[in-house]
DNA sequence: TATTCCGATAGTGAC
DNA sequence: GTCACTATCGGAATGAG
């Protein structure tokens, strides 16, 4: 079997994974972190029915599979929310200024969620199953290892849940969407927006830097 | 100083310069081995009147050049051709078959020099004192270490003493040039004429093969 | 087409 | 998509009263 179809197993058969990937399923859906998060809380949502499995995100998420999905994507939502309200606090900042990152980031959900996660798919999905991405948004991860990571999810790549379906799907062809913005694309700091152009290097040591000014482990 | 004067005081006062390099100057010119030889015997030869040093060599090498500094090539020619004796012998093929890779190779120096000696300058030098490349064609060490190394000295972008002056600059821009013969320009090995792509790795194995194919140390 | 260091880019085979 | 490996390609600094 292909890599393509790594995640599989996972609706097939989820209560014999043994990974400890899996946080929730039922008939419908499987909720799991992803084996290579991306940033401290990265997790999937993949409906289980082959129909849907199998069909291209920008076609199938229509506003159907978002009324019956939603509730799950709110799930996953919550759990993220809740793993990081467990495992760091807001630092509070030496200057004692009042910035946007203040400690609601932490304490009022949709605070966190508008400011700090992402739903979404990728305009390109390397992965034959469906999923979608819910993803905490520090990419403070040791699995970020590339240009092509850190773009996917800081570009157009990244195709937000609220703005599924698409109007019109104006997505050109694969190869020129990842060579726009996996590859051509600049890399900028998702916390202050800085231009690291190709070093991507810098960025990690940056993003390393960013993490640990606003948050702490508890 | 910039570094494309490194050659500069070998020309300036080559009686003071103490790495070794010196194998011969008087009031027109310098002889020195190459810093970082491309092959096992690779020497320079300086001109060392201001006027001509700082000339581009294609306009530059004119007949009255050539007849002016034409003793102290040979002479250098002289000191490779020598100095390979030396040091090497050519190698019986276990085969014994009969190529143009026999002991008269290193017998005779009419044929060390049409087989076995490259005698020119580079279309575009990067150090700024006009200098003249006098290398055997051999390019087995250490100091070759990527395409452009070997591409300088195996494609048109060595401009051989004999053709000096050349008829009609028909040369392109700097840049041009250095992306057809140095960036573009397929690897072929100067032994055997296998090609070798990009693949710089390889070559160089192949390298060392082929000079321990055809040389031994005596 | 200076060297050297460092890192970005790219292809491979395997999982 | 991952990893590990190899190697190619690419920019930046290079100096120093
Ligand atoms: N073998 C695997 N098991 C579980 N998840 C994986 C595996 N390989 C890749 N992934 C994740 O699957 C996701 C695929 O994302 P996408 O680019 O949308 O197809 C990525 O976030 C990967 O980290
Ligand atoms: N610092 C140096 N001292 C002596 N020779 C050098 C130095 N740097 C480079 N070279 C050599 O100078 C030559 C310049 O060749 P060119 O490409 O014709 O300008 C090359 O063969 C280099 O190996
Ligand atoms: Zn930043
Ligand atoms: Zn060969």
């Amino acid at each position: 079997m292909s890599w393509r179809y790594a995640l599989k197993s996972y609706i097939t058969n989820p209560e014999t994974v043994d990974d400890g990937a899996v946080i929730f399923f039922n008939d419908e859906v499987t909720i799991i972190r992803d084996s290579f998060p991306k940033s401290e809380c990265h997790l999937l949502v993949l409906p289980r029915s082959k129909q849907l499995s199998r069909g291209h995100p920008t076609s199938t998420i229509d506003s159907k599979f978002k009324n019956n999905f939603g509730p799950y994507v709110d799930s996953a939502i919550n759990y993220v929310f809740k793993h990081f309200q467990d495992k760091f606090q807001v630092k509070k900042s030496d200057q004692d200024m009042k910035t946007e990152w203040d400690e609601s980031v932490l304490k009022n959900k949709d605070i966190f969620v508008n400011k700090f996660l992402q739903i979404g798919i990728h305009s390109v999905p390397s992965m034959a199953n469906l999923h979608i991405h819910v993803i905490s948004r520090d990419y403070h991860s040791v699995r970020l290892k590339n240009k092509k990571h850190y773009n996917s999810f800081n570009t157009e790549f990244f195709i937000d849940w609220d703005d599924l379906p698409l109007n019109k799907n104006t997505l050109g062809k694969d190869k020129d969407i990842e060579t726009k913005y996996l590859k051509n694309h600049d890399l900028v700091c998702c916390y202050c927006h800085e231009n690291f152009g190709n070093k991507f290097s810098s960025l990690k040591k940056h993003l390393e830097l960013e993490f640990n000014n606003h948050f702490e482990f508890k």
